[in-house]
DNA sequence: AACAGGTATTTCACCAGTAAAAGATTTGTC
DNA sequence: GACAAATCTTTTACTGGTGAAATACCTGTT
């Protein structure tokens, strides 16, 4: 219980945004962009700071990402699922497997009956690093997460799992 | 009231993730990773689901972005106010100002004191284009959010608040 | 007035990502 | 069994972004 006070005298940026919007067009519902708006701002806000220890491994978040979805679906990947797994293009998958590959990191296997597809896996190195970076990652994200309660952590956890839930399901019956 | 059911059985992908890795290492504690994956993926999701109505009208959204800024001041910006006023570097907003002066979206001016300096506004054009879009625009995301009820908006707005003024007053001192 | 240092903007070289074409292989159908 | 369509991956051409150097200008000090 940090004793920071309830009602926050700063404002963060996107409410002086919408501030000047009232300014300008009064009727307007800015509703929608206090939502999306922060949640862009956070993610972007986010992002700078999660890179910096992994930056210190030499990774990219993106690099990451491929290599922690190898390690915590247990098995080998192809190309495509990689790019389903981390919400990439196959093109960006080449590049990176390539990159990791050339590190050591990851290994490929043709597979047999198919030779349209490879397999992909984490070398010994590459499972060691993912195991020895995600929990400074972590304790470094909860660090940076820090700034809200626990209490709020779970709220706002959750009210993210709703949103993320529906769009997930119905994006693609709304192309506007 | 859609009758869609209250409790969901469809999970979304973060959640899924996150219990891949409990499956993995039990111990870990995944709590950061479910508040920041999920603003993370639905930034992903919501800015592609927002380009749409932008693209229909010719502008990225950082094009957009730009021209809301100069709209919502309701005064001239330099292209370093440009540059802090939307995130971006100077670098970006000098080619995209190129590009929406050719346009003739804006206008630039420059400065009679110190001529390092030049003022950008929008044209008439300029502004009508933001003015159409923008009430568009918000119905669009309005609807897009809409998977969510209204108190879940403004509670998740409230939260998203709370953790992007602390993280925008200490990001600086966290350099990891 | 000349120069050092600071500031505003643009240019440059480069990087990571994408969409679409190309390449390679399998599968279904006649 | 051969050809058309489908599938998986890589290559290609390009885009939009960045940091750092370059450019142009101002300001204060001597």
């Amino acid at each position: 219980m940090t004793d920071t006070g309830n009602q926050h005298p700063r404002t963060d940026t996107v409410a002086s945004v919408v501030r000047q919007w009232h300014a300008v067009h009064p009727s307007l519902d800015t509703g929608p962009m206090e939502v999306i708006g922060r949640i862009n701002r956070c993610a972007a806000l986010l992002q700078q700071a999660e890179d910096a220890p992994l930056r210190r491994a030499g990774l990219s978040r993106a690099e990451f990402d491929l290599l922690g979805a190898l390690r915590r679906t247990g098995h080998e990947l192809t190309p495509g699922e990689l790019a389903r797994e981390t919400f990439s293009s196959g093109a960006a998958v080449t590049k990176r497997v390539k990159q990791l590959t050339e590190r050591g990191l990851v290994e490929r296997r043709g597979d047999t009956r198919d030779r349209r597809v490879s397999h992909l896996r984490l070398t010994d190195a590459g499972r060691d690093l993912v195991d020895g970076i995600l929990p400074e990652q972590l304790a470094y994200e909860e660090a940076v997460l820090s700034v809200l309660a626990p209490a709020g952590q779970e709220e706002l956890s959750g009210l993210l799992a709703g949103l993320l839930d529906g769009l997930e399901g119905r994006l693609g019956a709304l192309r506007g």
